[in-house]
DNA sequence: ACCCGAATGTAATATAGTAACGAATAGGCG
DNA sequence: CGCCTATTCGTTACTATATTACATTCGGGT
């Protein structure tokens, strides 16, 4: 079973998200403080918000949040705070979905590939080099130079295709 | 010189568009017999408006083309004859511009990576498959199974490149 | 001629995103 | 501390993108 813990089964799967997310948002204010960027209050909590799940939110979904607890309910309240978050490597934006999701794995592919669960909504961060790479070089063979790249995939996840009882992702369902 | 005219390049250097333009429409008038569906005015001219730039268009600014020439100028009109043209695989829709552009090569690899140019604006297709290789298998790791991808680079085409005076897309500029 | 399903048109509305501007606030500095 | 300036926050207003619902028209079969 060739299955690596990469992070993208561990997304997926059952696992204690307090710590997950947790984690990450301490992650996030180490890396803001070292660049003398400011965690402000709908910042972070707009952060903490994203991070409740693994799913990707609509700006007006998480505007509707910062609205009920005291902050601005006006668009460009959330928009900022996501854009802040993006520009910061905290968090992603999914072109497919007009939608964001909190990274992570700040810092260490700040540019990955985007793995969608249909059935799920989860989004999981895989490594995007090999594709990256493939992209590129046939790019190159007409004369463009890749500047930047969006990578999203759409499928089933692991455990939703274990669960719906979608034989074609075990061994063999005959 | 590594570059095989496989669209790219020709996508984005001058060429005779007429004639490019109208062997697309053809085909496509062709591949629609063949299904039993049909090529209505509006979607006709939608294809054609679509095909007189290789840029990709909002779906508002094929509307105002088609109101101008007195189809309904109501969104529907529009978003009704690019999702056809989608659906048979007459024209792709980029995520990333929320736009549309013709189909080049309809038939061979319907679901293509995109090349958009940032100077341009002009978008080629490439074969994906090699870059859909390398997704599948990474996703495949973390238990995902693909089953659709969204492959679109923003980038410099050679052209631009050439004529924007970016040496490093040429050999080297020191 | 009649019927039916597809295609077209409309109005109305939902969703996504931006521009412009004033009020509040955090830090730097005399 | 008190003042200044840049950032952040909030608002109004607006633009852009997309869909729902429903009436009408059109093509083709019988």
């Amino acid at each position: 079973m060739p299955q690596t813990d990469d992070g993208i089964a561990a997304t997926f799967a059952p696992h204690d998200h307090q710590e997950c997310a947790h984690r990450a948002l301490d992650e996030a204010a180490e890396r803001l403080a070292g660049q003398g960027a400011r965690l402000t209050p709908v910042r972070r909590r707009t952060l903490e918000i994203l991070l409740e799940s693994h799913r990707a939110m609509g700006a007006y979904e998480v505007l509707d949040r910062l609205a009920a607890e005291g902050f601005g309910r006006q668009p460009p309240v959330a928009y900022r705070a996501l854009e802040f978050l993006v520009s910061h490597g905290l968090a992603h934006r999914l072109q497919r979905l007009n939608a964001f999701a909190a990274c992570l794995h700040p810092g260490h592919d700040h540019h990955p590939a985007f793995l969608i669960c249909r059935s799920c909504d989860k989004v999981a961060e895989a490594p995007a080099g090999p594709v990256r790479d493939a992209l590129t070089q046939v790019a190159a063979q007409g004369g463009f130079r890749v500047e930047r790249a969006t990578i999203e995939a759409l499928g089933l996840c692991a455990t939703c295709a274990a669960q719906d009882g979608d034989p074609a992702s075990a061994e063999d369902g005959a």
